[in-house]
DNA sequence: TTGATTTATATCCGAGAGATATGGATGAGC
DNA sequence: GCTCATCCATATCTCTCGGATATAAATCAA
């Protein structure tokens, strides 16, 4: 005979009712089983707990420490249940999420204040890194989800549109382009370039491919590691850039940014995150997340 | 199908383990059944715990949550189970005890000491009250058990002896008696008596019916609440006092005791309790105070 | 003393915990 | 790359034990 949760319940359900005959009604199973498991309990405890006439039932010293007791455990038990539910459905958790300070301002800070407002049981944590360094943290489990403007090849990655951006060419607002109303990408092709170093980055190389693709190697003139860098330059008269457009949300001073039209290159955000192991946390941050890009979308349409 | 501690147990030892094989082993039952259970726990909270391979087993985050949680609730249901069959065995819980001064330093604190080096997980606590006080409080359940220096007459409660004691006579060193080697109660016939109230004490009758079968009717001349109070009187010369040879410890001054040899009355304490409601702690309490008493007689035979 | 109320005992039934046998998937080793 | 060993899941059976019904025993009220 082993103790099991139901003794714990009936007990404390006697306990509290000070009464066999209304602790079975309480808990609706007849009398009889119930004045069992008691004695069950009795007998796996080796010790009175309760003091029944056939007209008074009190508890003994036992009885009363075990009542608190059981109280207590039976109150944790159900807390521990609900806990695991709710990390199961993913309204409780932590999720680790990578991105690039230009991400973060161009959208993907409106996407987690609504997903807290929404979980607000889950931590968000937020790794602002390198887009090489975002892929190195997913594959060693220092993330579990980045936000990224290439989509990977790795098979262990899995990987959707999270939201679309166009290129959109940046300049000093005393550079001989700026007074153009439209600019197309093969306009750029005497221009110097700043830009980020193709190492730290992919959408680097995807810029100079479309570069390619328009006709013309573009002359990098500087590169940056750190996004931040290149306006700094640019407001110093160093020729141009091609940036997402969403950088043009954080910049200050004396920077225009012109579109390119239909000849801008895509540069596209993706969420990536490892094939296979999604938390559930994880897969209702997803279905956020698209539930949120749908929405945003359609004031556009 | 509702949660019970096997399921818990269960699913401790398979996240201990990461394999069911083991844990089964370690359970002592086959392997199918563990998984059945598992899985009706799973199906409980609606929820993932562990992720099943042929290979390999490993925790979800709800898992992990469940294991901390489920770990701490067993130890828990373990210490309940193990603080209530203590207290049913009598070596945990409370015994509050009425009992006066003289009977306290005559034998009772010894007895006290003893009882909490063999018992320590047992709070002792004293009230130092009038005998009247004390059957009160007893009544009232303000306090267990009493030690007491008459044998009360209620059937509500019971009583046996704990010790023997003499009534001697007290009185300064300068009282004409002080020479005097042995005192018969007789020769005290025509003495000046300090004495406790009697509305106070049943004692003080008693040692009023024991000079009435001597012969004579005591002269009460003061008399006194407080039993500390006599030795004050005596040392300023105001007659004799019978009192408990206990006494004589706790007193300094210039104050004389007499034994009484054979005439002298007795002064035996009892203990007493309500009959019927005696807990485990009070029933050990008092299967060691027999002992006690018992292994402290034999030095006198 | 009788009747009402409450707990304990006796007996029966059925759900379900656990055992055995087996299937299916996966990684190791030749 | 195939085979074998290993490990978890599924299917089926058995038998324990939780719970129901009926009834006895005890106690209090009238």
């Amino acid at each position: 005979m082993s103790l099991e949760l139901r003794h714990l319940r009936y007990f404390v359900t006697v306990a509290d009712e000070l009464s066999f005959t209304r602790a079975a009604q309480r808990l609706r199973i007849s009398q009889p089983p119930l004045s069992q498991q008691i004695q069950d309990l009795e007998a796996v405890l080796k010790t009175q707990l309760l003091l029944r006439t056939s007209r008074r039932v009190e508890l003994t010293a036992a009885g009363e420490a075990l009542h608190a007791r059981a109280k207590s455990i039976l109150e944790q038990v159900d807390a521990a249940v609900q806990e695991a539910a709710s990390i199961g459905r993913g309204e409780r958790g932590r999720i680790l999420i990578g991105a690039t300070g230009s991400i973060l301002s161009g959208g993907l800070a409106d996407l987690l204040a609504g997903y807290r407002h929404e979980f607000p049981e889950v931590t968000t944590t937020l790794f602002e890194q390198a887009p090489r360094l975002q892929m190195r943290a997913l594959q060693d489990k220092k993330t579990d989800i980045s936000f990224i403007r290439l989509r990977p090849e790795s098979d262990d990655f899995a990987s959707e549109l999270a939201w679309r951006e166009d290129v959109v060419v940046a300049m000093s607002s005393i550079h001989r382009l700026a007074g153009r109303k439209r600019i197309a990408l093969k306009d750029l092709r005497d221009e110097e370039y700043v830009a980020l170093a193709p190492e730290s980055s992919e959408f680097a190389a995807s810029i100079r491919d479309s570069c390619v693709a328009a006709g013309f190697l573009p002359r990098i003139a500087h590169e940056v590691v750190d996004a931040q860098s290149i306006t700094g330059l640019l407001a110093a008269g160093f020729g141009v850039a091609l940036v997402p457009s969403s950088i043009a949300r954080f910049t200050t001073g004396e920077i225009r940014f012109r579109s390119l039209g239909a000849s801008a290159p895509a540069a596209d955000v993706y969420i990536v995150h490892r094939n296979g192991d999604q938390s559930t946390a994880l897969r209702a941050f997803m279905a956020f997340a698209r539930r949120f890009f749908q929405s945003r979308l359609k004031p556009r349409d």
